[in-house]
DNA sequence: TTGTAGGCGTTATCAG
DNA sequence: CTGATAACGCCTACAA
């Protein structure tokens, strides 16, 4: 292993002070050293191959440069996107980020926001927030700076960025009943998680806003944003004997599930049923039929939230910063949703 | 922002030197320190909630505990599978990886080479190197132990963990050759990428072992792996006007595209033309016509990536090491394969 | 403008 | 078994 080429080495050579050789080399404060030596500085660093180390310089500073993203799982086709927005705004900044994996696991959660910790990350940006997590919290009373992004955690006041749930689904409601549709059926996501939590308070208050009836029947509850309790969520809604022509799910995964156990069960979709998600995923449309969804900014969502961070790592004043910021959504129709069948 | 606490703090706390609590809390020091002693220390860590800073100690020993993973792009469906296998033999270890995407842009690629040597990585495991690569081989050079994983680099003794190739395009092949197909083409990967090659040199070997003439203009090379190229190569091969009943891709997304293609072009798959891939990537089973294709282990990779790096990070004799480390692969049918037409 | 000295939190090496 | 001391590489008052 050859030995990394230091400070010292390039005093050495050049036979001034360490200090001086780390003044030259620091672009604000080799102002105030002769040009003349500075150039034979920076001369005698390229020549030896010198490269700062961080881990020093974060030993010292306090800031090692470095931030932590804390998602779900990366093998959600949702995140990747998000994680280059991040990367696309951190890295040219100089920042590197650890991506870890909660699983959407309490225990883990907890754990690996220690692990950050010990890291000496300098923030955290943290898209698998639970809606009370005491770790998350904790950290950040501690002053770590950080952001949460999708989710939000309900106490403390910490910043997030969201995409416009309320208006995602409002606008799929009305793109339904413009189809025809008046039964309408709910897959609600998980309700410790605030997506899921707002996006089926907003379905209430749009169903609330037509003037339909909102059966409570028709609303299905998942215990995960997953294509499995999509189905099941359906199956239950089969089941309950009500008549539903339009079921619309609170993320795309589950709408995949629904429609799936649906095509078992002998009901086309949409021709028999409409089916709706949120997110527009990736690959959504290579999946037949082409699923009618909410698109939300990832990779922008991704930059917002590292913007953000940035902020609060930079600014002493973190008092006036937007601490919530909604993203705008879209609809895009494609296939899974169509006119009502006739009664 | 709460100072952290400390070993001095700790120190002060119960009265002892810092050497001895550090020896106290290192599981492997701990044994020489009088019991007693060791749990006081241990209580007032706990007490005081100490979390060791690995910075500092990273500085002292030289060993991060984090490595770097270096991919394509993380929005490529194939890589998060692998980064889970990376992530669940390393975390539990203690490391913590740094990922960075480089596009498939060499000097970016070299550019995070450096990042990651700055940051001191104790190794990296790099699933997006080309085929030769003068940083990567100098980091190697000088010491950074370096793992490729998919790709191989052409010169130097970097190991490698790789999918049996050969065998994956020999069997699907032979599945071919079974179904009655006699004209096959084969959209070749980029000639740079290790893959791209391996699997069109098996490609020719195995056509020459089934004594089938391998016509070369029945073979088009992709510039990337992805479905726009799958499109443009499959356009290239049906304007060459040779007959062809099935082409075999160097990886799923060609395939992809290849069929989207074909389909425009009125050509039905697989009734008119099978079409096969490589890679058996996420969601191939929600996506019509379920493709065919060539299973590897993605997790099992990662993994298996991971293990060699933490061996040739700990054991000092790198002698003695696997340098190469080839993967299993299986043949999936699905629906994009059937019987040749008849001519 | 440049040098000096001290310290960031740990760990390794000596003594005692 | 424990304490003292130095060093890892860098930064930054402060002094010259």
């Amino acid at each position: 292993m050859k030995r990394r080429v230091t400070l010292k080495d390039i005093a050495r050579e050049t036979g001034v002070h360490v200090s001086t050789v780390s003044r030259a080399l620091d672009p604000v404060t080799r102002k105030a050293i002769t040009a003349e030596v500075a150039e034979k500085i920076q001369a005698a660093a390229e020549r030896l191959g010198y490269r700062p180390n961080r881990i020093a310089a974060g030993l010292r500073t306090n800031r090692t440069m470095t931030v932590g993203v804390m998602i779900p799982d990366i093998t959600n086709v949702i995140f990747p996107p998000i994680l280059r927005g991040i990367e696309s705004v951190l890295e040219p900044l100089g920042y590197a980020s650890i991506i870890v994996n909660t699983d959407g696991e309490k225990e883990r959660e907890s754990r690996l926001v220690n692990v950050l910790r010990d890291r000496g990350v300098d923030g955290i940006i943290h898209a698998a927030a639970t809606r009370d997590d005491p770790m998350v919290a904790r950290a950040a009373e501690d002053g770590m700076p950080i952001v949460t992004l999708n989710r939000r955690v309900e106490d403390g006041a910490i910043p997030f960025v969201i995409n416009d749930e309320q208006s995602g689904i409002c606008q799929m409601l009305r793109h339904l009943m413009e189809l025809g549709h008046r039964s309408i059926a709910h897959i609600a996501g998980p309700q410790d998680l605030s997506t899921g939590q707002l996006r089926l308070a907003a379905f209430r208050d749009a169903m609330a806003e037509t003037k339909l009836a909102c059966d409570e029947r028709l609303i299905a509850t998942a215990t995960h944003f997953d294509e499995s309790e999509g189905a099941r969520c359906v199956e239950q809604l089969l089941a309950s004997g009500l008549r539903f022509t339009a079921v619309l799910c609170a993320n795309d995964r589950l709408a995949l599930g629904a429609i799936e156990r649906l095509h078992e069960k002998g009901l086309n979709c949409p021709a028999d049923v409409s089916v709706s998600g949120f997110n527009d995923m990736p690959f959504l449309n290579l999946i037949r039929p082409r699923l009618t969804t909410i698109h939300i900014e990832q990779h922008g969502a991704g930059q917002a939230a590292a913007r953000l961070l940035v902020q609060l790592l930079n600014d002493a004043e973190t008092d006036r910063l937007p601490t919530e910021t909604v993203l705008p959504v879209r609809l895009v129709v494609r296939e899974s949703t169509g006119p009502a069948p006739a009664p």
